[in-house]
DNA sequence: AAATAATGTTCGTCATTATCAAACAAAAGT
DNA sequence: ACTTTTGTTTGATAATGACGAACATTATTT
């Protein structure tokens, strides 16, 4: 049904990570737990094709450039990461904040769009490009309006483990938080998933009125967090109905005329 | 020696582009030739790791998420890129033009960083993530500093085909562009990619002294190729020697202590 | 300097494994 | 209502990819 060497394949690629750049075919026969002939036939094919990079004088591998291409080609596709970028890119600045987008993807969010104000040459990907969707403002935003069987089955699969002495831990919580960002529209997180930053996020609908994704704008829990958050809610929420808006979701239409 | 069914599926993602962004089971076992059931297999595989996604209405596969991550982790490790990012944001704040970074892999360039001076939401991509080396002032500079034996591959295997009337066709002609380039330090490219285009290019050194990739300033033509080319061309190259001298690459030392 | 260890790579055999073609259900178009 | 096209399942066949040992190189240690 599923094809093994295919499986294999794919595997390798996953192996590479931030702290681990550059993999030799020795280490990799070790983490996978295969033959060492097995894993050069597989690496062997998948530098053919571009999806790693052998080093010619070390002989190890690391992640080639074709992936970035590709890479490219989802992040222009995706719709939605190409209607916010605008509107994205108008409230970091004008709240001189660091906005981000994010994508619900089978039980954890994933980061599309990052942008900064004040041109920052590389953004700390502080929570890494997956998040978990418990601790952060984009992933409880979209929670708070995710269908029921999806969120009942992400509570079910979902350990909650504590980052910062304020990360919610316990499903009874979180749930409670969610009835809250359902009703005043946007979601809050206060140094839940690191120390120190605050962030207000908002859900994102497309043209069937289903959560697409949501925006977030994150910094310094005080500055987001304190009496501004009223304003700040404000300019997400607009930006965040503008995406919607462009996406093809029309929030009158469907009241009148669903039902 | 090498992996038919992992060839074949990473075929399969090489085959969803810009213009291709979605693609069912029948038209993916004709376009590659083979049995639906032997390509549904395959893409199985591949949803069930996150290279692809199904959409569960249509059934119809996209480019999955995962990609996106590994590209996410791609582009942190590729440490041209992270050293660049600063400088090349600079550079193209002060001239206030679209300023690009490349790297060459395998008989091309790969666009891996691209910055605009005014927010420009989504930058339109004009020559692709993957350019042609010969028409293009990042690939030509980075030609032009080449050892010998690669550029002489590169010229017997590539095909100079014209994009506009200017378009460099004739590898004598190249040549020398090439030597004028070694001369004056930088590459200049004059419509020869795309009409009314134009552009300034320099190579980036890695520790070893070996060219790591190019920077590249573009922008209409008069704006770029004028009189202020030699101010623009003086910035591109302390931008790149920047980049340079934070890749370890320190020409002092090399020539002093080489021969 | 010698020896050892660890690396990436090659090879031939065996049976596991993935391919194939045909048939299936479901949906889209006519 | 019919035809066509879609994605999916199945089961038999043999081609294919996995295996493990031996190879050549390079690092590391003695």
């Amino acid at each position: 049904m599923t094809v093994q060497s295919v499986q294999r394949a794919l595997t390798i690629l996953t192996l590479f990570s931030h702290r681990r750049p550059v993999l030799g075919i020795s280490e990799l026969s070790r983490l996978m737990d295969l033959p060492k002939g097995t894993v050069h036939g597989l690496t062997r094919t998948l530098v053919d094709h571009g999806f790693l990079n052998q080093d010619e004088q070390t002989r190890k591998y690391r992640l080639g450039l074709k992936i970035h291409e590709l890479g490219i080609v989802l992040a222009g596709t995706l719709e939605l990461n190409q209607k916010a970028a605008g509107p994205c890119h108008q409230l970091s600045r004008r709240t001189g904040q660091l906005s981000r987008i994010g994508i619900w993807d089978g039980g954890s969010v994933v980061i599309t769009l990052n942008t900064h104000p004040n041109p920052m040459p590389v953004l700390p990907h502080q929570v890494g490009p997956r998040i978990h969707a418990y601790c952060s403002g984009i992933g409880k935003a979209i929670l708070a309006f995710l269908d029921d069987k999806t969120v009942r089955q992400y509570l079910s699969r979902t350990k909650m483990t504590a980052f910062t002495p304020l990360t919610i831990t316990v499903k009874k919580k979180l749930i409670e938080d969610l009835k809250t960002i359902r009703q005043q529209g946007y979601a809050t997180d206060r140094e839940e998933a690191v120390q120190g930053l605050g962030c207000i996020g908002a859900p994102i609908f497309d043209r069937q009125g289903r959560v697409a994704g949501a925006i977030s704008l994150s910094g310094p829990v005080n500055q987001i967090l304190g009496e501004q958050t009223g304003v700040l809610a404000g300019e997400v929420l607009s930006t965040a109905a503008e995406i919607s808006r462009l996406l093809g979701y029309f929030p009158a239409i469907m009241e009148t005329v669903e039902p």
